[in-house]
RNA sequence: CGGAGUAUAGCUCAGCCUGGUAGAGCACUACGUUCGGGACGUAGGGGUCGCAGGUUCAAAUCCUGCUACUCCGACCA
């Protein structure tokens, strides 16, 4: 491609709407533009990085043997009253009306859709186990779209829902699908995990999460640093504490802690430790009561573990201030399990501690040297809080570490959930009617090109990995427009490289070579040739990797094939 | 949805407090000089100052309402 007839649309500011490094390089290298909040335009530049992308999914897809179809955008609400979604499922889901007052919505998802095509099509178990996938748009009406194609609510996914006779053979494909996520990621040149994950909208019972590790991601993972144990922060369940809890030593006592009202303030005010103190908070209980939830002061509320105690409304709700003062007699700052009227739950950690402080239900006031048995009767002990760093891991191998990472895709088995609200079944070998089980599994195509970004850049711009590189290499002549000697050294290796295979950028453009470089820099190629009368009298070109620090000459003999070869090389590097 | 903030040229922003004929840098057009790390000069084009109303002789500037967007808290690929 020659770069003077190439519709490159760089930027030399940062647009102010820009907060994450991946967003502020995708608008800067002239990759997308933004119509509306979370929607996204793709320019030619980003387009092509995207369909690399696509293409990389779609060869694993197909390896492991499912098939690409194509399902609408727009879906008829009967479907979901069908699967039970349309009342779940909640604003999230765009809805509208046709001319003839019909109900539809744009799909977020499509588990209704194939699944409706499962129960017409699929009739035996002979067919069994199958596997369909598609790349196509997806809507999510997003409360706060963020980090432009990162979290937007236009959005390209590729989904696949696969049938199965029996648990067996779903979880045969299941791993295989994993299998198949696994290779994408690292075919894609990323640091990524797999991790344990919370099913939440989707339904069924397993699922693993793919995230690609960035600070700048949404979620929490933990992950053993000695086993294999990894979930998200959401599912990590945590051990029993491994000491014991000691006699009570201290008096119990009430002091006075005017104003003082969060666990950093008391922790302050009192001269003890956080994990020396307990955080109590209420939340809505499944009748119009609440339920105590208490904590050690410096861990957090788990909101999914905690959803699932019996007596907790799901999804987990906040008591709202009046309620909590109505029924403890003090506002939140002060609240403590001693004495309080309504079913408590404390998480294991809070079970080994003595002479604690916690709030004394009564304004300004918190009590100290508090303990289980002597003082209130032991609540239930249970695991509520989130995993932090350091903590055993749950299998006993290891040692939790939290990261930070990008969720790009997702995995779930489904079970009979939707085969069975929508009567998707087939005959077994007995001739019984059998409801099909189901696996379902998305990336977000989108949003993989955001974590790659994510993960590979510096300070002058995006350092692509070759595979997903919209042009493998830059080719940079020096005062092309004077000398002959360049411009045919240039003509000859551009057309070398282009029947070479190599998807090579000539900069070819009336400009000064600073703008050359600092736009092939921003863009990421990752291959650098520059043509200059300099080398030429050596017979050499000056060759740089966009991430080295330094060129290096090469030999204009031969060139071509030699830079195909770095290029084939990168190509597949598993 | 709650809280905070912003809205002036294609982009980044100044001007607003203290009302008086719309500004800078970048980008764009033309010409010239320049040409190995985002050059320079000269000349240009481009704005109903988010929208509507009000106060005033006079509003980008003060007041009211609306809209859009951004940021902070509960969802997800």
């Amino acid at each position: 491609m020659r770069l003077s007839r190439y519709p490159l649309m760089t930027l030399k500011e940062v647009p102010a709407s820009a907060e994450v490094v991946s967003q502020q390089l995708m608008l800067r290298a002239g990759m997308i533009r933004r119509l509306a909040s979370g929607l996204y335009s793709w320019l030619p530049l980003g387009l092509r990085v995207l369909r690399k992308v696509e293409r990389i999914v779609r060869e694993e897809m197909d390896a492991a043997g499912a098939f690409e179809m194509l399902m609408p955008v727009v879906q008829p609400a009967e479907l979901w009253e069908e699967s039970g979604r349309w009342d779940v499922f909640g604003p999230e889901l765009l809805r509208f009306v046709d001319r003839h007052h019909r109900g539809f919505c744009l799909g977020p998802t499509h588990e209704e859709v194939i699944t409706d095509m499962a129960r017409r099509e699929l009739r035996s178990y002979r067919q069994l186990p199958v596997t369909f996938y598609q790349i196509q748009t997806k809507f999510r009406d997003e409360i706060r779209p963020r980090f432009g194609v990162m979290r937007s609510r236009e959005f390209i996914m590729k989904d696949a829902y696969s049938f199965h006779l029996d648990q067996a053979c779903l979880e045969q494909t299941y791993q295989r699908m994993y299998q198949a996520y696994a290779a994408v990621c690292s075919r894609l040149g990323l640091r990524y995990r797999a991790v344990e994950a919370d099913t939440g909208a989707i339904g069924g019972s397993v699922s693993h999460e793919f995230h690609v590790l960035a600070d700048s991601g949404e979620d929490a993972i933990a992950y053993a640093d000695g086993g294999d144990y990894a979930a998200n922060v959401e599912m990590a369940s945590c051990a029993e504490p491994a000491q014991t809890r000691p006699a009570p030593a201290a008096e119990l006592e009430a002091v006075s802690t005017p104003d003082i009202r969060s666990i950093e303030a008391i922790s302050d005010f009192l001269d003890v430790r956080p994990d020396r103190c307990l955080k109590t908070l209420l939340v809505e209980g499944v009748e119009s009561g609440m339920v105590a939830l208490v904590i050690r002061g410096d861990h957090e509320l788990n909101p999914i573990k905690a959803a699932r105690l019996p007596g907790v409304a799901t999804p987990l709700k906040m008591a709202e201030a009046d309620k909590i003062t109505a029924a403890a007699g003090c506002e939140p700052g002060f609240l403590g399990p001693v004495g309080l009227d309504c079913p408590v739950y404390a998480d294991l950690a809070v079970s080994a501690m003595a002479d604690f402080v916690c709030g004394a239900n009564r304004v300004d006031q918190h009590l100290r040297g508090v303990n289980w048995v002597r003082d209130l009767p032991e609540p239930q002990f249970t695991d509520i809080r989130n995993a932090v760093d350091g903590d055993p891991s749950p299998d006993g191998r290891g040692t939790l570490r939290i990261a930070r990472g990008i969720e790009v895709g997702h995995v779930f088995q489904l079970g009979s959930k939707y085969s069975e609200s929508m009567g998707a079944t087939v005959l077994d070998a007995e001739g019984r009617e059998q409801p099909m089980l189901m696996g379902c599994y998305g990336i977000g195509v989108t949003r993989l090109v955001a974590a790659a970004i994510e993960q590979n850049n510096d300070e002058r711009g995006i350092v692509w990995p070759t595979p997903i590189a919209p042009f493998t290499v830059l080719l940079v002549p020096i005062n092309l427009h004077k000398s002959p000697r360049v411009q045919d050294a240039c003509e000859t290796l551009y057309t070398a490289l282009q029947s070479a295979g190599v998807e090579v950028l000539f900069d070819d453009r009336d400009a000064r070579p600073g703008v050359k470089f600092a736009d092939g820099e921003l863009i990421g190629i990752p291959h650098r040739v520059v043509i200059g009368e300099r080398g030429l009298d050596a017979g050499t070109v000056e060759y740089r990797r966009r991430d080295a620090a330094e060129s290096e000459d090469m030999p204009l003999a031969g060139l071509a094939s030699a830079l195909a070869e770095k290029v084939a090389a990168e190509m597949d590097q598993e």
